[in-house]
DNA sequence: TAGATTGTTAATCGATTAACAATC
DNA sequence: TAGATTGTTAATCGATTAACAATC
């Protein structure tokens, strides 16, 4: 397999995602038009997306949802299920402590981190909760592997120092600043929601801009 | 103007914000390659970004902040403040209500919205809040532009439609259902956070088994 | 078999990188 | 002026799209 471009391996993920769905609706079979389709991209980047991975054994006639969902599941390592852990109990975090999307069974929250102490005892959830200086040891005991970062701005880079020495594999950025992967191991996304919205505003912005000089 | 490519409307957005920190500090002028460094990205592609949105009048000796902020937010319409407003009220969204990044001089979360009238009655917080029926009308009553979706799945496809209709100028869409955009005019922008955790974990799947095999 | 749909090679498109003359 | 850094054209790189033979 090798290098597969972010792009793709983005779809591959969506793809995922996509097929147990129609598992889920007991449907046994699919074709690149119909993953294209609910990926939002084309027929031709799918099959070369899929392709990426090493032939499937199928052809002439579309795919076998099962044979697909474990072809992707074992290639990205999708089918083991994973122990993830919050960083910062605030509103967010707190949120993001109980979601459904990280609480199924890819994702099990299996931790959640405060660097107040007085806000671990009053936050009621079924998910134990542990001081902030506790980490390396919660991390390495439970077998946590990946972090959810929502502690504010100005600690994020220091946190950030902290979870790769504590040997987390993985960040999800919830932060407004961005982080860089200072060690080439670790694996961090960074999700500014603020800055999507941003985004957002500035496509429609200029979509207006340029329907107007026309 | 015209045509700017995704990519470069992210990272002029992200140099918006920088620019913004850099201001704060007291700083007035920056060089590609700062930008380039706090950006993650490199002194080419910033000079390129910026030459998108015409000549700055700057030249030898670096950018003088204040005007880079200005060219950058008048070209993309990010120095008028947003009302925006949050459709579901659950955990995630009641954090999103009274997220920092979404209170600021940039945007104002000016309503909150449930179907469950119950949930209005017992939410507290200092955003006006509605019950769903009342979208169009409250919408067009306080001027609100922009929407943070987040219900759950189930009901992502009906509540857009109804966005749509609402004359809302774009949705950022926190549901695991990929949203497709049924009218151009609007923009949306899906933030999948449990895709972004899978994507990190393949993503770490990949290296792992590629330094294997070396 | 005929129709449908894949896998794969080649062509296109677009973004990033390089290079360098122009300018403060 | 000399040094630094831009703006811009050309070269490279990589992803998407097209096309089509291979296969169920």
């Amino acid at each position: 397999m090798n290098q597969v471009p972010v792009p793709t391996l983005q779809r591959l993920c969506s793809m995922f995602q996509i097929l147990r769905t129609l598992k889920e609706q007991l449907q046994t079979h699919t074709s690149s038009q119909e993953l294209a389709l609910q990926c939002g991209t084309t027929a031709f980047t799918i099959r070369k997306d899929i392709a990426t991975l090493g032939v499937t054994g199928n052809s002439g006639q579309g795919y076998d949802i099962e044979k697909l969902l474990n072809l992707i599941g074992d290639s990205l390592g999708l089918l083991k299920r994973k122990k993830v852990c919050v960083i910062g109990l605030g509103r967010l975090g707190s949120a993001l402590l109980m979601h459904p999307g990280f609480n199924n069974d890819e994702f099990e929250i299996a931790a959640g981190f405060d660097s107040n102490v007085n806000k671990i005892e009053t936050t009621k959830s079924s998910i134990p909760l542990y001081p902030f200086y506790q980490l390396s040891s919660v991390v390495a005991r439970l077998g946590i592997e990946y972090s959810l970062l929502a502690v504010p701005a100005q600690a994020a880079q220091d946190v950030t120092d902290k979870l790769v020495e504590s040997g987390v594999k993985g960040i999800i950025n919830f932060t407004s600043v961005l982080l860089k992967s200072v060690n080439k191991q670790i694996v961090i996304r960074n999700v500014d929601m603020a800055s999507e919205l941003r985004i957002v505003t500035a496509q429609f912005h200029i979509n207006v801009t340029n329907s107007l000089h026309k």
